[in-house]
DNA sequence: TATGAATGAGTGTTCATTCAT
DNA sequence: AATGAATGAACACTCATTCAT
């Protein structure tokens, strides 16, 4: 609360915004410390003064990610619209987020590599299960009223999330995709499906 | 003057079995060449006999993920089955693929992370281009005989390509994921869509 | 936000000096970036803070003979003494300037090997075509003062600059031949020849 | 003696032979034992067979080059000839010795090099030394029959067998230069002088 | 607080040499 | 004798981290 706290909290701010875009630039493991100064108008050691060291500022990249993600999971678990609106203003809303923040979502790769085996405590993988989570959890309350086809489970939400992040990949590696358009398709495809509806019409 | 009894082919494949079981322990970039070397139980400079450096590894590994994709995209290409029988045949397959090999699956982390950035000539978007291309073929194959609905395109392909590796990540992340047993839950939520069919009736 | 007091210029100096004298001792080939580091007092990766490599310390070691050596030639191009006078000069300058930093002389030896077959773009044929260039102005001039035989050219000057140079070889391969002494004995062979002045009379 | 022998000796020549070659196209230290094995057409274990090791194959071109000085060096001390032809016979053997044999010039670099501080058991020094002696004899024998000033000594020798090498030096850096009519005006050079020699009628 | 010079552990790669065939 | 696959010591170079100023 201090004014020096605020300072501080900027200045930290300043630098992890830099190596965000660094990272999203290069990729993690080809961005160098002296990079990130560079980006963000500072000497090297003054990154050390920041952040504990190199891992640390991916490890802040994913808080950040991390915090944006548990907003999105917060609304969804809040609001009291009906359960399929709330899954489609859940994939709008991870869609809309990484839009407005592309060198964030740049870094995804970064995290998902960073999430593995030992090196960084950085657990996308708890992240993915909240949303899995959520997702298990309105596919349940939509199927009891009716909306959604009853017996879902946790699979089906898995689904849900992999379609997100599975688009989101293809975009990564081919910047060309249409990653903020892609929220109506994946609903479109998971709520309704892709086979045709009047089957039994037509199959007369 | 004897032919050497060495089968080149057999030993570059035995060097690259061992890097691609320590990239799938390790990642990439916290692989060493003496890691490989070690797992193959050769000595270190004995792998640049058979490859030039150290990216050559991840590169033939990744030549190999991509042959047993097209040997899956070929079938899905040829088969005279219906379309949403060959969709569903090529989700299995890649899923069954994939839990056959689980260490060049788990290699799919850093597969993606360089077919970033011009390091590794490596094009891991054009084979999910592939993908989305065949998929697309396949939809409107399905919409003009109607067995899917009409309309489809990449976009819903993207979705399905999208689905199939989402659900790898998370279990990439997360190994507890079955991922062997998503291929259903995928074609189940992609062919038949989560909404409750007997919607206009409970409509009303 | 101090100018820092390090003098990168003299630093450098450092460094390259300390080079030198290890060339010197063991010869290009036989140096090792740690043996510089550990003549100049520094650590391994300093070196590489004021060089870029390995080959630009024998690059910046010619440069500076290089640069000595304008310096002669230029004094040799601008007097006005009679032209004898100055190619005496000339000579001795060349001895005197090698006498007087050893070390830098003996990594002539380095510098021969390296002129060769693009590695370095270090042109020490130029330098020695300069000395030749020089040195038949200057024979011409003589030639036209009457001062030294009519007709010499190129050639002559060519076997000048072997003398010297010649002198300087077998003074690196055995170090006990004095150098800094044989400039007189080089002019004299030169400009007075060995053959017997009074071979007319003595003739008979 | 034996057959055997013979072929042994044939084949170790044949593979200095390629060696030479090499070593004169890219420099000793650029050439590796492979390159020579090509170059010979052979495999590279089998020129272990001949040579112990790679600084051996350095070693035998010495001796190669060593035993044509030899040879030059014989019939300098032997021949009945006035000294100052002796002299003159001596310089263009030399010369035409490497014009004959330009790849076993073209090393001569690389034994000044080696034949430095340790490495190799390689006597260039001595080779000189003996030109020298020689030289110094031949000067004294012309200074007491009339034919060449009186009181020449080693330095004057110096001087020849310096402006020799210097000349070859310059060729090896600038292979333009015309080697092999350097002979001329070596002995010019240094028998007649470059002063005018009717400077005392000039003087006047 | 801020800096960037200094460091040295770490690693990819080379290549002379060995040796089983 | 001949081979070339295998080896591992050696080395140039990088870069995260430290610390004196």
């Amino acid at each position: 609360m201090t004014p020096k706290r605020i300072d501080r909290q900027a200045r930290r701010e300043e630098i992890l915004d830099a190596a965000v875009r660094v990272f999203a630039r290069k990729g993690f493991t080809a961005s160098r410390i002296d990079d990130v100064a560079n980006e963000a108008g500072i000497g090297k050691g003054s990154v050390y003064l920041y952040f504990d060291s190199r891992d640390a500022l991916l490890n802040a990249a994913f808080e950040a990610f991390a915090a944006r993600s548990q907003h999105v999971l917060d609304q969804a678990r809040r609001g009291g619209d009906p359960p399929l609106e709330r899954i489609s203003a859940l994939v709008h809303a991870v869609l809309r987020a990484l839009s407005e923040e592309p060198d964030l979502a740049r870094i995804l790769l970064d995290l998902w590599s960073a999430g593995r085996e030992g090196d960084l405590p950085l657990d996308m993988a708890g992240l993915y299960a909240q949303y899995r989570t959520v997702l298990t959890e309105l596919l349940a309350q939509a199927g009891a009223e009716g909306s959604a086809r009853p017996g879902l489970g946790e699979r089906h939400a898995t689904v849900i999330v992999g379609a997100i992040e599975g688009c989101l990949l293809q975009w990564l590696l081919d910047p060309r995709l249409p990653v903020e358009e892609m929220a109506d398709p994946i609903l479109d495809v998971c709520l309704n499906g892709l086979r045709c509806r009047d089957e039994s019409q037509a199959g007369r």
